[in-house]
DNA sequence: GTACAACAGTTAGCATAGCTAAGGGTTTGG
DNA sequence: CCAAACCCTTAGCTATGCTAACTGTTGTAC
């Protein structure tokens, strides 16, 4: 593919995962968890735990905001902190199993959205989908 | 493709648009507007002008939200806010020429850099890509 | 045509989430 | 061993989210 039309397909995929996002996004409201805590503690149910630093940069956010919302989370049970015993400077951050469960809860709704828009299309574009998925996952990694 | 095929390609398409906007997002800071702001003046410029009430609900908050975020907007030139002349409750919302070339500025930012991971791929892989963005764009509509 | 309900938006007041600057405790390195 | 670097928290500000209450406009019942 050419630069232009490498172009246009960036600009595609941005626009669909815009759409998609804004589509599931309404399923949230349900987990009673605000969104910037809510992508928090999934970064922590699928990354594992991890230090505030680590955090705050897969969030995109700075050390001070991440430790509030941090903060929140442990007050609703969802996660703990607690000393790193290698480096007493740092802080261990985890999901609780509370966490875990209330997370899932919630991602299984966005997935069951739009799992029912996918059950519309062809076999055909399934497939098609199915294969462009694959290739979007390496790309994004 | 069945139920458990459906949900696992739904799962994977969640994931990676994620991921994919968690990377372009990272370009959003050069344009100086915050990521509500720039999310509600994106709404504008695609869609056209509009009430605060079709803003509010296309980025999924309040209207007395809504309302002091295009107050942002317009203070910083980026949209204007006037009567409706048919129905003088309503206001219509519309992006600045300032407010149209900020925007575009920064989506080329996130479309350049998600075009750059693009061109590492194989032509096939950009290919199945293409087909399957097609598809994405009607699910999504 | 007047009263009144419904509607669209703003204002008020609160909690949360973003930032920078500054401070406290912990490691590291000269 | 002490100063610099590091990691996090605290302090204090602005912005963004909400609900409740208010203002002004439109629609409607009589």
């Amino acid at each position: 593919m050419n630069d232009d039309q490498l172009h246009d397909l960036a600009s595609r995929l941005h626009s669909a995962s815009i759409r998609l996002l804004r589509m599931v996004r309404r399923e949230d409201r349900a987990t009673g968890i605000s969104p910037p805590r809510l992508s928090a503690l999934s970064v922590l149910v699928f990354g594992g735990p991890m230090s505030l630093a680590e955090l705050a940069s897969a969030e995109e956010v700075r050390a001070p905001t991440m430790s509030r919302v941090v903060e929140g989370l442990v007050a609703d049970g969802l996660a703990t902190r607690e000393a790193d015993p290698d480096n007493r400077r740092k802080v261990r951050i985890a999901a609780t199993p509370e966490g875990r469960r209330r997370l899932e809860a919630g991602r299984e709704r966005r997935v069951r959205a739009l799992r029912e828009r996918l059950r519309r299309l062809a076999d055909s574009e399934q497939r098609a989908l199915a294969r462009g998925a694959e290739v979007l996952e390496r790309v994004t990694r």
